[in-house]
DNA sequence: GTGCGCAATATTGTATACAATTATAAAAAC
DNA sequence: GTTTTTATAATTGTATACAATATTGCGCAC
């Protein structure tokens, strides 16, 4: 238990942690965020936690109520169809770009991708699964050579996470789905119709696979989510 | 020039300002805006002043230099094209999803946003003509009842206001086009194939009147621009 | 006269102090 | 015992003060 002088938390440091504790389930959707807690966690003053909480909530991760506080947001049924529609007109044409432009080393690395996904599925880190999971997506948009679409799409997977933490069914089914192996299969053969092809109905197979009625929320201590 | 109490501005009420003088080619690309200007001409603390420079970045309407200070933004050609690529993917068919659910209070509604938008044309108010032609589409994407795609939308028409700003050569002939008014008229007919062809088109049209290989920046001192 | 270096100035980054609002809990009324 | 009221505490909203960094301008050397 060593105070190690840390080097000053910025801004988007932090924004960077707190993002990944909600995109690995760490934070539950509807935790309250408080600012001072927060502060304390991280050491560092309200002014930088305010700005990180301020950016999550672009993103749409964070709700912020006025005089109430930051909370983790808790997409509707409806916002979960609205984001799966919007990366259904984004993600099938890009992948169809990204086929064609693909080179060899930029497989290896999808490949390395997908191999550290199913590391973590096998170590039972459920959370790094998922979040590796939403990386391969942002990374075929990156290949792509398509940066305005890949923040979009960025934005898409986050909202993604919270509504796979809000409405999955089947937990431990869905990480065994080889999907993403298929795609790779496509992007090796530069066959750009087939992985657009792939890429929708993956996106299908996603959101079917929610239960899109109830939604199980379980508020969690803040604190003991963010042990630094 | 009486000096009346203004009601305490909020940041997001700053934000709607600057993000509308950013629209409407009062504040010009490369512009810099400076916390202390801005929050001595509306009046507000520089903690305001900077939340909403913050909201602007994450629109991309204006740029953040760490220790340098914001700028409006300046899109590279590349991002010119990448923006146009995103609302091509998602434009179309947001408009052939909105032509068949519209019902004819939205038709008529409109009509009022075009009416309203040739009347700024005619007042030669280049700027809120340019600002009501973008509105115009993120209604598109409100009647299909797409909260998701149109911020997505939101988002690329902003930087679009941008792009235009930077790259329009005969800027005149533009606001002639009557692809807007075509538009409606599929959408009276609930023709969402035709909609979603002439959106397809009208994108199209926009991207190659613009002048993507030299930018004319202009720069613009803020205070003038700002005046409230 | 031009270029370099240092001091002075201005601007942004961060923390803290105070005000406003909301949440909590105790006390009084019924 | 339940409900309403009121006072206290906790939390967020905003402004300001100070620190760190960048810019500007002057003076000096060459």
């Amino acid at each position: 238990m060593t105070d190690v002088a840390h080097a000053p938390l910025t801004a988007d440091l932090l924004f960077d942690k707190l993002e990944l504790a909600i995109h690995e389930h760490r934070l539950a959707p509807g935790t309250k965020l408080g600012e001072d807690d927060i502060a304390e966690v991280y050491g560092v003053s309200r002014t930088i936690v305010r700005a990180a909480l301020q950016s999550l909530s672009h993103q749409r991760l964070v709700e912020l109520k006025r005089n109430k506080g930051a909370f983790v947001a808790q997409p509707s049924v409806k916002e979960a169809r609205e984001v799966f529609e919007a990366r259904a007109l984004l993600e099938p044409r890009t992948a169809h770009s990204a086929a064609m432009r693909i080179t060899p080393d930029q497989v290896a690395q999808l490949q390395a991708h997908i191999d550290a996904e199913h590391e973590a599925l096998h170590a039972g880190d459920h959370g790094r699964a998922l979040y590796l999971s939403g990386q391969f997506h942002i990374e075929i948009a990156r290949i792509a050579d398509q940066q305005t679409i890949e923040a979009l799409i960025t934005q898409l997977i986050s909202r993604s996470s919270l509504i796979i933490a809000l409405y999955w069914q089947r937990r431990a089914a869905m990480c065994e789905s080889h999907a993403h192996d298929a795609l790779i299969s496509a992007f090796a053969d530069h066959d750009g119709p087939r992985a657009e092809e792939l890429m929708k109905n993956h996106l299908l197979d996603l959101l079917t696979s929610l239960d899109l009625r109830n939604k199980t929320s379980a508020p969690v201590s803040l604190k003991a989510a963010l042990s630094v």
